[in-house]
DNA sequence: CCTACCGATCGGTAGG
DNA sequence: CCTACCGATCGGTAGG
């Protein structure tokens, strides 16, 4: 019961932190900052977290993670690479629109993250960046896509539908979704 | 002649300084790191700027400047809006790829003003949307563009255009200039 | 989860 | 442009 509690605590404390992040970047929110958003104590954080790069680790990677997942199971359920990358377009706007301070998280604070963990999610990208360029791959090969340069027309669409969290208003409804 | 040397010595710290801003986020950028990459002394600066943040907003007005500046030259040059588009997107690129570190901070590191020159700058911001803006209404009156989402257009040209900064090695040449 | 506190570092100033 | 230094704030810890 406690344990319950405990998590959902530990739950908002990452939400918070990650509205902040983006609001303030990270390296201007202070822990302080955060204590005051949850009205407690700067030093009663640290008993749910041990660090301030904790935190961002923990919306980073969890982030990471959706994709990957997402990625993974477009590849396991489709066979069509259209319909495959049709779907992967859909799951990351999903994804995004969903989870709208993590992703900004994800996309632009990242780089506060040190060393060991840095190079990890570098990684991570590549690796869900790496799905697409197979999608496209096999699209060629299915003779449905033309032969492009991989590399820059995968960064060209997720650049694209990244941008989506800059105008996104979640009020604003899922008028494009209707059209996926 | 002091006052030359002390111009070049301005335009060199405002230079590093995105550089800094660009790599680790001005909140995480020490004057005390912008002066080690100087080869000085963090009071040293204090010589030539009165605050941390009076480089800040060196470098996101004076990125405004020009690509108002651009907007404003295409639309006193050129007559057809198709053309005009072109031009504007052309010179924006140019912009941009001539100034990465500059362009980084200005895309990414304003929202680090603080209140005055935040809504200001915010302002002149919207002014250069609003040259895309009519440059699309043009073309719509002269029937060489449809009837879009205007708003909506200009966000996702310079979402498109912007991208170009994260890729963009300078090294890796013009090759996409040749066919603009 | 709090009080009380730490060493480090920050932006910035005085005076030269 | 430097030395010397400031008050404030930072991330984090001890102990309860």
């Amino acid at each position: 019961m406690g344990e319950i509690l405990n998590i959902s605590r530990k739950e908002q404390i990452v939400d918070r932190a990650a509205k902040l992040f983006k609001q303030k970047g990270f390296a201007a929110t202070s822990m302080r900052d955060l204590a005051a958003e949850l009205g407690i104590e700067a030093a009663s954080i640290y008993y749910h977290f041990k660090s301030k790069e904790e935190l961002l680790e923990k919306v980073c990677f969890d982030m990471a993670d959706k994709f990957i997942t997402n990625a993974r199971e477009v590849n396991d359920i489709y066979f069509n690479a259209e319909e495959k990358l049709r779907m992967a377009i859909k799951f990351h706007i999903e994804t995004i629109t969903e989870n709208q301070n993590q992703s900004s998280v994800f996309l632009s604070e990242w780089r506060n993250l040190s060393e060991p963990k840095l190079k990890l999610f570098r990684q991570l990208r590549q690796q869900y960046e790496n799905q697409f360029t197979i999608i496209l791959a096999d699209g060629e090969k299915e003779d449905i896509f033309d032969d492009v340069d991989k590399k820059f027309a995968v960064l060209s669409i997720l650049s694209t539908i990244n941008f989506i969290n800059e105008w996104y208003k979640v009020s604003l409804i899922r008028l494009c979704m209707i059209s996926v």
